[in-house]
DNA sequence: TTGTAAGCGTTATCAT
DNA sequence: ATGATAACGCTTACAA
């Protein structure tokens, strides 16, 4: 039994053909171990299972990529104006193909260039992905996913709401979760609440949008049109928005920002002015990203679970692959939650 | 002529085969217009390139990664302490492979366990990458250096110093620019000056430290040792470092922190105990993440050049593959230079 | 249940 | 300078 192949050396690489050798049958049969076929003899199996333990044999994904017109990699597709949850995103996917025989390849895209579209196509025709996790905002394009399915392309996508079915959609529940925390404003007493909203077009900016105007009517308080601004979940956007808020006479007494990048943004703008906060304004933010714990105050926001999404989305692409069952059910819908830290207080009185 | 395969549709796949029967070549001809082989008919060359062009085709990467051993795919491998700077570290490589037919592919690792060296070796020789990108503290490793020389997979590390050949290194002056930042802290009047180091061990921190250490020197200014704390580069640690340096009597009257994470939390301690800055305290931190813009007062900080150190580090590695000879001279240097910001004032008079 | 032969699309060898 | 033929390592018919 030739088994120098243990754990070193520049490994004078095992192919099929040695295993089959070693284990006395034809390749087939070791391609049928490999691929988990039904229609095999128990001991057969066993023996050359026996045989790939031993010798630590792999099989080479460049030569199945080929036969099988399909790569073992997942592609990650996105064009997020947030970098935080970037890495978010990817950690998520990274954990549910860790220990697989994926990889990770990750593409970012200019979703106003003219050619996304085609950009995706040729990324994901030429690398003949096994599939792709796209995330939002890009993930509300219906043509993307159309165009995908076209190409016998798997994907998942990720969005503040549910738009596909379940094989193709993780989602969260902006809204509801949005209208918990304006609901939590207004148990502090604030009547005059600023919304400084996400991008106009994007889905995630009109779950929360609705989440905060629903909230606000349940309580009989009407909105004024000045108090909300469209911007484009940006610090410096966030940060902009807010002056023209903090102009306005009566003052609000509370701002929600859509995300938390916006919501420093309005506390570097109180800053600026010499607003304290929370005691003259609250903030509540959303996405539960570091930078909330860093600043001062720390910023009460709505945490997003991207991580434990993006997990889901990954299982929910290669969960057909691995044929583990268990996998095959990764949940499609996620909570997002309030975060209670230092940026909310009562307003001042008068 | 057919050419219906212009710009749309699932795309009926054309091959190596159709190119040459179109071209009325044998394929080998054609093969050696796609790698650029040197002995060709300039005839031949334009014509097989016409059809190609006209037609759209792109090879195989999956065929040729069979056939060539080698897959299209750089792979970036990090365990960074500090999640803010992944991200840029992945502009860099994906601006410089962006238009190449090189994809990247994303591994974190965890380089506490004892299996790194073998993760990462699977990782490379499984899926036959063509290089990879190593960022610190990985890259100070020079054991996983040869293990990648061996396996036969390209690689580049990146780093706040040299310590490998001009192929194989990207450097930063790390030394030399918190030399500076500490100068000028000295010129603003500074004479206690804290200074928070990174985790031991990280040849950043090294750098930093020695930069550091050098300036004062140079002023003639002792280092009491109570004044330097070895930290892990994140936010918590700096905060509670910070705590039992504001605990010294006399207090420092400024603070280096060898990132920007943990000057965040060096401006939090301060925070939370009521101490102004910059008037009673000034800070500088080092990398210009986000961060350090978006707390109050902005952090003054060292600009670390990371999205170009790793662009540098992408063309460095592909620069042999595409023959271009104008990208094989990536500059291996680059400079880090101070960003004056709002948390640096001369000391408090007494 | 297992094996044989023929690909998958490209590159390398060795002629010519 | 170009082409026929055999790899590359695996999978899918199709038999046996």
């Amino acid at each position: 039994m030739a088994k120098q192949q243990q754990e070193e050396g520049p490994a004078p690489k095992l192919t099929i053909n040695d295993i089959a050798r070693m284990a006395g049958v034809s390749k087939k049969t070791v391609s049928r171990v490999i691929n988990r076929s039904p229609l095999l003899n128990r001991q057969t199996r066993a023996k050359v299972e026996a045989i790939i333990r031993e010798t630590g044999y792999v099989p080479n994904p460049q030569a199945r990529a080929l036969a099988l017109g399909r790569n073992f990699l997942i592609g990650l597709v996105y064009d997020n104006p947030n970098l935080q949850t970037i890495l978010s995103m990817q950690r998520g996917v990274l954990e549910a193909l860790h220990g697989t025989e994926f990889e990770l390849v990750i593409r970012p895209v200019d979703r106003g260039s003219p050619m996304v579209m085609d950009d995706i196509r040729r990324f994901v025709t030429r690398q003949r992905l096994f599939g792709v996790v796209i995330v939002p905002p890009l993930s509300e394009n219906d043509a993307l996913a159309r165009m995908l399915d076209e190409e016998g392309c798997r994907y998942v996508r990720i969005g503040s709401a549910t738009w596909d079915d379940a094989d193709h959609m993780v989602a969260s529940n902006d809204r509801d979760a949005v209208a918990d925390a304006t609901r939590y404003l207004i148990a502090q007493g604030h009547r005059r609440i600023g919304l400084i909203a996400g991008p106009h077009g994007f889905r995630s900016a009109q779950e929360r949008r609705d989440g905060f105007e629903l909230a606000l009517a349940d309580a009989g308080i009407a909105l004024p049109r000045s108090l909300v601004a469209d911007r484009h979940y940006t610090f410096e956007s966030g940060l902009a928005e807010c002056e023209s808020l903090l102009d306005l006479s009566p003052r609000p007494t509370a701002i929600f920002a859509a995300n938390d990048e916006m919501a420093a943004g309005v506390l570097y703008a109180a800053r600026l002015r010499g607003i304290a906060v929370p005691e003259q304004l609250s903030i509540v933010g959303f996405d539960d990203t570091p930078i909330t714990t860093r600043v001062w105050p720390p910023l009460t926001t709505v945490r997003w679970p991207t991580v434990a999404m993006r997990r889901a989305a990954g299982l929910k692409l290669i969960g057909a692959a691995t044929g583990e069952d268990a996998e095959v059910g990764a949940p499609s819908m996620f909570s997002s939650m309030l975060i209670r830290r230092g940026s909310v207080a009562p307003p001042a009185a008068g």
